[in-house]
RNA sequence: GGAGAGGUGGCCGAGUGGUUGAAGGCGCACGCCUGGAAAGUGUGUAUACGGGAAACCGUAUCGAGGGUUCGAAUCCCUCCCUCUCCGCCA
C-alpha cells in the first residue's frame, strides 16, 4: 500500500507512476475521497469530544445527586448527527481502503519503462547453451516412466504430476540442495511454515483483496498459499522490530498452490505450470538503507543455485509494465531450456520497498529515534523446484534418453550419476 | 467433532458500566545515592490519525467487527485465535 499522506502531497507522481505501469490515473479520486473523509472525521471527532466531556460531567453530577437531564438532553441532541457521520465515515474509509489496497506499488526510478514482457531489459547472461548432436527433447518426453501426467489427472485433473523413483528423489534433492546452499552459504534461516493461511497475511503481501481468483481456498476460512513469500513475509506483521536484528533473511521449501485462472491453454503440457508445485523461497526484512544491497544479494543467491547446477541463464530487469503488483523493482532469472529452445522464468526477485510493510504494519525503530519507520521487504525464488527439475532434465539429457545427474546433486542422490527413465 | 475456560500495554497481571490509555509488578531509560557496583530511591516508559512552529491538544485502539447506553476493557451478537478435558487421528 502506498502512503496516503504521500499521495495527498504528490498526486502527480502517483499518476505518473501508474502511467508507467499502463494504469489509469487515480490521484484525483483519491484526493477527493480523502479530503471528504478527513472533513467528516474532523467534525465527528469534535462531536465525540463534546460527548465524552458531557458524559464525564453526567457521571460526576449523578454521583453528587444532581440533575443530569440537561446534559443528557444535549448529548441526545447531537446523537443523530453523530450516527449519520459515523455511517458516512465508515463508508468513506471503506471506499478509500478498497481503493488504496488496489493500487499497485510504483516502479522505482531505475526500472526500465515498458508495456509488457517484450520490454524487459537483459542485464547479463551466464553459461553457454549446450549444443547437442541430437535433437534435444522437452522434459515431458524425457520423463519416461518416472513422470506420469495421466495418472495425476486421474487423481486430480489437469495440471498435476506424479513423479516416481529417481525422478521424485531428484525433486527432493534439488530442494535440499537449495536449502543447504541458502542456509549454509548465504545467511538465510530455514523456516517451515503453514501452507494454509487466513485473509490477513494475503492482504499483507498483496494477493488480496484484488487477486482472489488466482488462489485456492478451503470451504472454511483458509486459503492455500501461492508462495511462501506470504508466510515468511508475514512473520513480521504487526510488529516493531529491533534494528539490530535486521536484516532478517529467511528461506523455506514449501508447496505452492495456484488456480492459474486466466492461463487456460498456456503451458498445458508438462510441469511448467501446475496447480501445485514446490518452491524454495527467500524473504528478507531490512531497513530502507539495506534494501538495495539485499536485493542484489538475493538475486545473486538465486543465480548461485543455477551456477552450481551448471544451468545457463540470463537475468532480466523487468520493465514497469511487467512487474507484479507489490514490486517496485524486480529481476527475473530465466533458465535455458534446450527442449524448448528458449529461456524460461525460474526465479523472480523483487524489492517491494515499504509497500508490504505498510499493509502488514511491520516497523522498526531506528536507534535513538522516537518514531517508527516501515521496514523494507524483499522476496525471491531460490528457485522454483519444479521448473528447475525441468531445466536439469532438458540440459542434462543424453542421446539414449537418460539423464546425467549434475555433480552438485549427486550427494543428494546417493551418488547416482545417471537417471534411466526407461523403467 | 463434543464440553468448558480464556484473549488487556515489551512481558506478567488487576480491572463486570462513569476523569481507565488502563492499578500493581517485571523489564527498560534517565536521575539521586555510592569510591565503584549491587541494593535502595525518584521520574519516565504504547501505537495510529488529525491539528500546532513547538510545548502540546483532540480522536481512536483492552483479539476483529457490529450492537445496547448519555457513557463500554467491562453488557449483547457474529467471527478469528489460544488453552483444558473427552472423542478421533498423521
Amino acid at each position: 500500500m502506498l502512503d496516503l499522506k504521500w499521495v495527498r502531497e504528490n498526486p502527480d507522481l502517483l499518476d505518473a507512476g501508474l502511467a508507467r505501469r499502463g494504469k489509469e490515473p487515480l490521484a484525483a479520486s483519491i484526493v477527493a475521497l480523502d479530503e471528504k473523509q478527513r472533513a467528516v472525521t474532523t467534525e465527528l471527532q469534535g462531536l465525540q469530544a463534546r460527548r465524552n466531556d458531557a458524559s464525564r460531567q453526567i457521571g460526576a453530577v449523578k454521583k453528587s445527586g444532581g440533575d443530569a437531564q440537561p446534559l443528557m438532553d444535549e448529548v441526545a441532541a447531537i446523537k443523530d448527527r453523530m450516527a449519520a457521520l459515523e455511517d458516512e465515515e465508515r463508508a468513506l474509509v471503506a471506499d478509500l481502503d478498497t481503493l488504496m489496497l488496489g493500487i499497485p506499488n510504483l516502479p522505482d526510478d531505475q526500472v526500465p519503462d515498458g508495456a509488457d514482457e517484450n520490454d524487459n531489459r537483459e542485464i547479463r547472461r551466464w553459461g553457454e547453451p549446450k549444443t547437442f548432436d541430437f535433437e534435444p527433447k522437452e522434459h515431458f518426453d524425457l520423463g519416461g516412466g518416472l513422470m506420469d501426467f495421466e495418472g495425476a489427472a486421474k487423481l486430480s485433473g489437469a495440471r498435476f504430476v506424479i513423479l516416481k523413483g529417481a525422478m521424485a528423489r531428484l525433486s527432493r534433492a534439488l530442494a535440499q540442495f537449495m536449502l543447504d546452499l541458502h542456509t549454509g552459504d548465504h545467511g538465510y534461516t530455514e523456516m517451515n511454515t503453514p501452507v494454509m493461511v487466513l485473509d490477513a497475511p494475503l492482504v499483507g503481501t498483496g494477493q488480496l483483496p484484488k487477486f482472489s481468483e488466482d488462489l485456492f481456498r478451503t470451504t472454511g476460512s483458509h486459503w492455500l498459499i501461492p508462495t511462501a513469500e506470504v508466510t515468511l513475509t508475514n512473520t513480521v506483521a504487526d510488529s516493531i522490530l529491533d534494528p539490530a536484528k535486521l536484516p532478517i533473511r529467511m528461506t523455506a521449501h514449501t508447496l505452492c498452490f495456484r488456480s492459474e485462472a486466466g492461463s487456460a491453454g498456456k503451458d498445458t503440457r508438462g510441469m511448467i505450470r501446475q496447480h501445485q508445485f514446490e518452491k524454495v523461497e527467500m524473504v528478507t526484512v531490512c531497513t530502507p538503507e539495506q534494501s538495495e544491497a539485499e536485493h542484489q544479494h538475493m538475486t545473486a543467491c538465486a543465480e548461485e543455485v543455477l551456477k552450481r547446477l551448471g544451468l545457463p541463464y540470463r537475468v532480466l530487469a523487468l520493465c514497469s509494465g511487467d512487474m507484479g503488483f507489490s514490486a517496485r523493482r524486480t529481476y527475473d532469472l530465466e533458465v535455458w531450456l534446450p527442449g524448448q529452445g528458449r529461456y524460461r522464468e525460474i526465479s523472480s526477485c523483487s524489492n517491494t520497498g515499504d509497500f508490504q510493510a505498510r499493509r502488514m504494519k511491520a516497523r522498526y525503530r531506528p536507534d535513538g529515534e522516537k518514531a517508527t519507520r516501515f521496514v523494507h521487504t524483499l522476496n525471491g525464488s531460490g528457485v522454483a523446484v519444479g521448473r528447475c527439475l525441468v531445466a536439469v532434465l532438458e540440459n542434462y539429457q543424453q542421446a539414449d534418453g537418460s539423464i546425467l545427474v549434475p555433480e552438485a546433486l549427486r550427494p543428494y542422490m546417493g551418488g547416482l550419476e545417471v537417471i534411466r527413465t526407461d523403467v
